[in-house]
DNA sequence: GCCGTTTTCGGCCCGACTGTTTTCAGTCG
C-alpha cells in the first residue's frame, strides 16, 4: 500500500513541528512547512515519482522541493519514515505534537515543559496545571494556567474545524449584529473563508466605516466586545476583538480605517504563503507590505492601501482572486497576465441533478423549475432516486417513466407560457428591468426540464433499473449509495462496471467524500477518471458541502485526465439550488474556466457533449 | 533546507497582543 500525498504532507509538517521544539534553524523549519504545503497541492501521487525507476528530476520540479527534501520524500515512500524524523522522535515524544494545538502553546513552551517537568502529553499537562506545578516555571503565572486549563477543555470538546457553509452562516450572524452599530459600512470575511477552503479553523471579519477611524474606534470595539452571542472573550486590543462562539468557533474581528482597508483585506485573506511571497516581491522593488499599506522603504511613502487592486497593480501584478492565493503559481501567472478567467455563477446555465418530493426532496417539479428560473438557469434535470433507495421512496421502472412524463409535461407548460409571453421567465425579465439591471436581455429560448434519474449502482456494479427504462430518459446520473464496506479495489471496479453501461451519462458524486467526516467509501481516482474520460462519461462535482464533492485537487486531476466535468447541486429543496456557490468556489480554487465545465453551455451544446445515446 | 533580474553563498516577511514583565519573549495570524 503506497503512501498518499496527504500523509506525506502530514509527516513533513510534523517533522517541521519537531524541529521547532528542537529550536532548529527557523528557515530550515520553514522549508519543511513549505514542502508539506507543496506536496499536499500535487495532483499526481508523489509515491509514483519517488520510485527508483521514476525520473529523479520529477520531484525537483516541484517548487519548494530541493535535493534534501526529495531524498526525504523517497525515504518516506520506501520506508514510511526518514532519518531526521526518527532522530527527533528519539529525542521527543510524538504526543508533544498535540500539545502544540493548544492555544497559547508554542514550540518553546512545549520544549520547556518537557525539559523541566517531562510533560509530553495533554493529560500530564492538565494534571501539572491543576497541581499548580506550572507556577514555578518562568513566565507562567496563575492567569496562564487558568487559560491553559480552559484551552484543554475546549480542545477536548471540539478539536475539529468548521465546514465552510457552517462557518459562513456564523459569519453572517455575527456581521448582522456588528452592523447595528452606527457608522459601520462594510464587513468582509477574510481568511480561509474568503479563499474558499472547504473548512475553516476560525473566522476573520474585517470591518470598516466612519466608526472605525482611529480617533473614534474605541466605541465600536466596545460594541463588538459585548455582542450577546459571545461565549468567551479571548482578547481585546485597540482595533481587534477575539472571541469564541458557543459552538466553539473562534472569531477575530478587526476594525480598520477606510484608507487601509485594502491592505488589511489583502493581509488577512492570506494565505500565509501567498503573503510571504508577495512581501518578498515588495522588498525586491524597494517596498514593504504590511496590513496597513504598501510603503516605499526609503521614505515610508504610501504607495497603495485602500484597495487590493491598487496593491497588486503596484507590485506589477494583475489582481489575483482570493481563491487562487495559495502561492501555487498565481503570482507568476499574474505577472505574465495569464491568470485564468475563473467561473462565476453567471456562467452556470444548467443544473442536472436534483430531487423532488417524488423521492426524498421537499418541493414539486414546478417549484424546482421556477426556483431555477429565478436563479437564471436555462435548463435543469429532475433526477429522483431509484428503487434500491427504499428509505427515500425510490422509484421502480414504472414510477420512473410516469414521473418522466410529468416532468416533460411541466416543461411543455412552461414553454407554452413562455411563447405566450407569460410565466416565470418573463416575470424575471420584467423584474430585472424594474431593478434597472443594465445587462438584462430578453429571454430568447424557453426554459427546459429534462427527465432524469439518479440510478443506484449496486454492489456488483449493476444498476437497479432496466436499460429499457434508462433509454427513455434524457439524463441518467449513476451513483453509489450503499455497500460502503467494500475495499477501494472493489469499489473502483464496481463504479467502472456501471460506467460501462451505455445509458449512464454522468457519475454522480464520484468520490462520495464528506468533508470533515469519515469518508463513506474510498475510490481510486487514478483509475476512475481516465476511464471516465475514455468512455466520454461526465464526472459530477457535487456542489453541496453537506453531502459530497470533488475537492479542488480532485477537480484539477479530473481536468488533467481530460474528463468532462459538470457541477450540480443535488438539491433536495429550492433553497439548496443556491449551494451552487459552494461548488463554484472549489472550481475556482482548481483554476477552472467556463470552458472546463459542460453545464456552462447552452442546452443543445450541453446535450451534444454528453455521451451519445444508443 | 531552498533558491537565484544583488545567483552557488547568504539571504530568507511583518506586526499585534499577552503575560509577566520593568524591556521582552513567545505566540498568533
Amino acid at each position: 500500500m503506497s503512501i498518499d500525498n496527504i500523509t506525506l504532507a502530514r509527516l513533513l509538517d510534523e517533522t517541521a513541528s519537531l524541529l521547532e521544539i528542537d529550536a532548529a534553524d527557523p528557515f530550515r523549519i520553514r522549508s519543511y512547512r513549505r514542502a508539506a504545503e507543496a506536496v499536499e497541492q500535487q495532483t499526481t501521487p508523489l509515491a509514483t515519482l519517488a520510485t527508483p525507476e521514476a525520473d529523479p528530476k520529477a520531484l525537483l520540479a516541484i517548487p519548494g522541493i530541493g535535493k534534501g527534501m526529495a531524498a526525504n520524500i523517497r525515504d518516506l515512500v520506501t520506508t514510511g519514515t526518514m532519518p531526521l524524523r526518527e532522530e527527533l522522535l528519539q529525542k521527543y515524544r510524538p504526543t508533544m505534537l498535540e500539545l502544540l494545538r493548544l492555544p497559547g502553546m508554542g514550540p518553546k513552551t512545549v520544549a520547556m515543559l518537557y525539559s523541566a517537568l517531562e510533560i509530553a502529553d495533554i493529560d500530564a499537562l492538565e494534571a501539572a496545571a491543576r497541581r499548580g506545578d506550572l507556577l514555578s516555571l518562568p513566565r507562567m503565572g496563575q492567569k496562564f494556567t487558568d487559560k491553559l486549563l480552559k484551552g484543554i477543555e475546549d480542545h477536548r470538546r471540539n478539536a475539529s474545524r468548521f465546514r465552510i457553509d457552517i462557518a459562513r452562516g456564523h459569519a453572517e450572524r455575527v456581521s448582522e449584529l456588528i452592523r447595528q452599530f452606527p457608522g459601520i459600512d462594510t464587513i468582509t470575511p477574510a481568511g480561509s473563508l474568503r479563499r474558499g477552503r472547504e473548512s475553516c479553523g476560525d473566522l476573520d471579519l474585517l470591518v470598516t466605516g466612519p466608526a472605525c477611524e482611529s480617533d473614534v474606534v474605541a466605541a465600536a470595539v466596545e460594541h463588538v466586545a459585548t455582542l450577546p452571542l459571545i461565549d468567551k472573550l479571548l482578547a481585546r486590543g485597540q482595533n481587534k476583538v477575539s472571541f469564541n462562539l458557543r459552538k466553539g468557533l473562534q472569531v477575530d474581528v478587526r476594525l480598520l480605517p477606510r484608507a487601509s482597508y485594502g491592505a488589511a483585506l489583502q493581509y488577512f485573506t492570506g494565505s500565509k504563503h501567498h503573503n510571504v511571497a508577495l512581501r518578498q516581491r515588495a522588498i525586491k522593488r524597494g517596498l514593504t507590505l504590511n496590513e496597513y499599506a504598501l510603503l516605499r522603504l526609503e521614505d515610508n511613502q504610501i504607495i497603495a492601501a485602500a484597495s487590493e487592486e491598487e496593491i497588486y497593480n503596484a507590485l506589477d501584478l494583475d489582481y489575483i482572486p482570493p481563491e487562487l492565493r495559495e502561492n501555487c503559481g498565481e503570482i507568476e501567472a499574474a505577472e505574465k497576465h495569464i491568470l485564468p478567467r475563473l467561473i462565476t455563477r453567471a456562467d452556470i446555465r444548467g443544473d442536472v441533478h436534483m430531487h423532488t418530493h417524488e423521492s426524498d426532496g421537499v418541493n414539486s417539479i414546478r417549484e424546482m423549475a421556477e426556483a431555477a428560473i429565478a436563479r437564471g438557469l436555462e435548463y435543469i434535470a429532475i433526477t429522483d432516486h431509484s428503487k434500491n433507495l427504499a428509505m427515500t421512496n425510490g422509484m421502480d421502472d414504472k414510477r420512473t417513466l410516469a414521473h418522466a412524463q410529468r416532468i416533460r409535461q411541466v416543461s411543455d407548460e412552461l414553454a407554452a407560457e413562455f411563447a405566450a409571453k407569460k410565466g416565470p421567465q418573463w416575470a424575471r425579465y420584467q423584474q430585472r428591468l424594474n431593478d434597472g439591471e443594465p445587462e438584462s436581455v430578453e429571454p430568447s429560448v424557453p426554459f427546459r426540464l429534462l427527465a432524469g434519474i439518479e440510478v443506484d449502482i449496486l454492489a456488483d456494479g449493476a444498476l437497479d433499473l432496466e436499460d429499457d427504462t434508462l433509454a427513455q430518459l434524457d439524463i441518467v446520473v449513476a451513483s453509489v449509495h450503499s455497500g460502503f464496506n467494500q475495499t477501494e479495489e472493489e469499489m473502483t471496479a464496481r463504479v467502472l462496471r456501471a460506467a460501462e453501461n451505455p445509458y449512464v451519462q454522468i457519475l454522480g458524486h464520484p468520490t462520495g467524500r464528506k468533508v470533515l467526516k469519515r469518508e463513506p467509501y474510498r475510490i481510486n481516482l487514478e483509475q476512475l477518471l481516465p476511464a471516465a474520460a475514455r468512455l466520454g462519461i461526465a464526472v459530477e462535482h457535487n456542489a453541496a458541502p453537506a453531502r459530497a464533492d470533488l475537492s479542488d485537487i480532485n477537480l484539477r486531476k479530473a481536468k488533467e485526465f481530460g474528463c468532462k466535468i459538470i457541477c450540480n447541486t443535488d438539491a433536495h429543496s429550492t433553497e439548496e439550488l443556491d449551494q451552487i456557490d459552494d461548488g463554484i468556489v472549489q472550481l475556482r480554487r482548481a483554476w477552472l474556466t467556463p470552458a472546463d465545465l459542460i453545464n456552462t453551455q447552452p442546452l443543445e451544446a450541453f446535450l451534444a457533449s454528453l455521451r451519445p445515446r444508443q
